[in-house]
DNA sequence: CAAACTACCTTGCATAGCAATGTAGTGAAC
DNA sequence: GTTCACTACATTGCTATGCAAGGTAGTTTG
């Protein structure tokens, strides 16, 4: 997978999953994993950085199966960088579609 | 307009509109800049990586409006590496969109 | 106690886009 | 006739992000 294309858009997908609801980091990558190859070097460090600019909480849960889990919960600043940064992908997105379809858009 | 979606996609654009004919830098720049922001700072180096690579060839064309004009034709080494490109695009279009419509693929 | 899994984390590297800047040619304005 | 604007090329240093590779620690299975 070219990894050039993720960048800036990892991000957009953490932001997506956690507004559907709060995850753990590592479950964050196997998420991510299913559409996106991912490692957890690239996760980790965009959460704490997300984090550190408020636009994460987070919050430890003791589990069961292994060390605790470092849960992430979307703030309300977040939500509204996640919804501009969601519009400008599908308008970059939609740019980019009409280069490559018509390689140029007047004449 | 977010830097890093960019990443690797300007090459992309790139090898679209040349795709469908010859053109020179500042040509290329005016037609990118249509759907997407960009620099000539960024397209020079971009180009001479590619022309390097092989995917490129130049020739040089007097300009009555101007100093010579540098064009860019694709090569048969660089239409592969762009089909596959677009291929890959895409599908990481397709993967990100799984990502935030659902959050989540299974279950 | 070793292996395999869960779950966290850090460091140094590679890459690509950009602002800033520079060079030259042409043509119009003043 | 020189200043401005446009065309057209180019380079340098900076920044941001993703990754491989490495590490720590808890749990379970054998």
């Amino acid at each position: 997978m070219n990894i050039q294309f993720k960048k800036g858009v990892l991000e957009l997908c953490v932001f997506a999953i956690l507004e559907d609801g709060d995850c753990y980091g590592y479950e964050l990558v196997n998420k991510i994993s299913k559409n996106i190859t991912i490692s957890e070097g690239t996760i980790y460090p965009l959460l704490r950085r997300l984090t550190k600019e408020g636009y994460f909480k987070t919050y430890l849960v003791e589990s069961s199966e292994g060390p605790p889990r470092k849960y992430y919960k979307i703030t309300p600043e977040g939500l509204v960088v996640y919804k501009n940064l969601k519009k400008q992908w599908f308008s970059f997105v939609e740019g980019v579609n009409n280069v490559i379809e018509r390689g140029d858009d007047s004449e």
